[in-house]
DNA sequence: AAGTATGTGGAACGAATGTTCCAAATAAAG
DNA sequence: CTTTATTTGGAACATTCGTTCCACATACTT
């Protein structure tokens, strides 16, 4: 009976991610929207609502993309310190190819809006949760296997893991410098042996 | 000649500072900015030039204030090492204390602004350097003195904690708790022993 | 006391904001 | 072929945006 969608939806959230990722949620406009994404005011608005709906889900989608890259490139090891160590390879490869220096559309938004936005303050924390529970799951594995010492606790080795994870796309966004970023990481995985 | 100026500069300064950083440079208007700052559209315009203008005011306002506070927070002691451990637990201090949960100026505008504001970005770069010039000193003369291990270079160090201190900014901002902020430093700074 | 230079309040500006509305276009169902 | 359901483009909306302007108030100089 209907009309066709003539887009696509993928394709749509990642050009309406790309931009937020760039100028910020309050930075970005309809107007730029519409220019990015190709759609018209009211095809946005009948598809996805209105520009917060919009941008949450372009938060999910970011999400959801940043994980499967994560989990594809740590996924050709079985030893949980080495799972560790290609993760944040990994990232610093990301952060040195981000020529635009966006850095990361979570941390980004977690400075402009968690203080001020309740949806996206309970999504943020529900991101840190998952991303320190990975983390703290491989630190236990590695511990148990002897690869990690049992020196600090897997919370507390889990939470200063991704704590440094969140100060590289900071450090990163100020100066992408490769060995500025290996230095960080070497020294902040250094409490691993 | 000229009527006197009403109002003090400093005291207008805090007020436009606190609310850049509460909702950052995009999500203020000049609006919140004259009902906060008591002063009228004219007066702001003519003392403190355009909102731009003003903004880079105020971020060197919280810069200067920044580095008044922590070197007096850090003053008590002569021991490097100290100073690098206190610096530390006086900024988890600052972050349970930001109940607003606003972060740190710095930060926020690192990820807002920095990639798309050149003016800021240069700003931005200035501080870290500064930041990591700070720290790579007390590490120096730590490692002159015994106080912490030649394992890496005071440089390195000096960024793994400069990229702590802005992660600990991230961390603070989506779970400000004490265990939480303390299992991180601690760990962290286990990479001196 | 008059003149003058500057700060002040508030109105006013055009442009941009997020959102809504409606007529036209389209494709499946009857 | 007509009907029906949905998407689409673009005009239109009120509101807010950053900024400018001007008449008035004020305090120093002469």
């Amino acid at each position: 009976m209907p009309k066709e969608v003539l887009f696509n939806e993928a394709t749509v959230l990642q050009k309406a991610t790309e931009l937020f990722w760039h100028k910020g949620y309050n930075g970005t406009s309809m107007d730029d929207l519409t220019r990015a994404t190709g759609l018209s005011r009211s095809s946005l608005y009948n598809s996805f609502g209105d520009k917060h709906s919009l941008f949450m889900r372009c938060l999910n989608y970011y999400l959801s993309d940043q994980e499967k890259s994560l989990m594809q490139a740590v996924g050709g090891t079985s030893s949980p310190l080495k799972k560790i160590k290609i993760a944040f390879k990994y990232m610093v490869d990301v952060i040195l190819r981000d020529d635009k220096r966006d850095g990361c559309l979570m941390v980004n938004t977690t400075t402009e809006l968690s203080n001020v936005d309740e949806e996206v303050g309970t999504l943020v924390l529900q991101n840190t949760d998952a991303m320190e529970h990975l983390f703290q799951q491989w630190v236990k594995e590695a511990q148990q296997q002897g690869e990690i010492s049992k020196t600090f606790t897997p919370q507390a080795i889990a939470k200063h893991l991704f704590n440094t994870y969140s100060g590289l796309r900071i450090s990163g966004q100020a100066r992408p410098d490769k060995k500025s970023l290996d230095d960080i990481v070497k020294v902040a995985l250094s409490v691993l042996g």
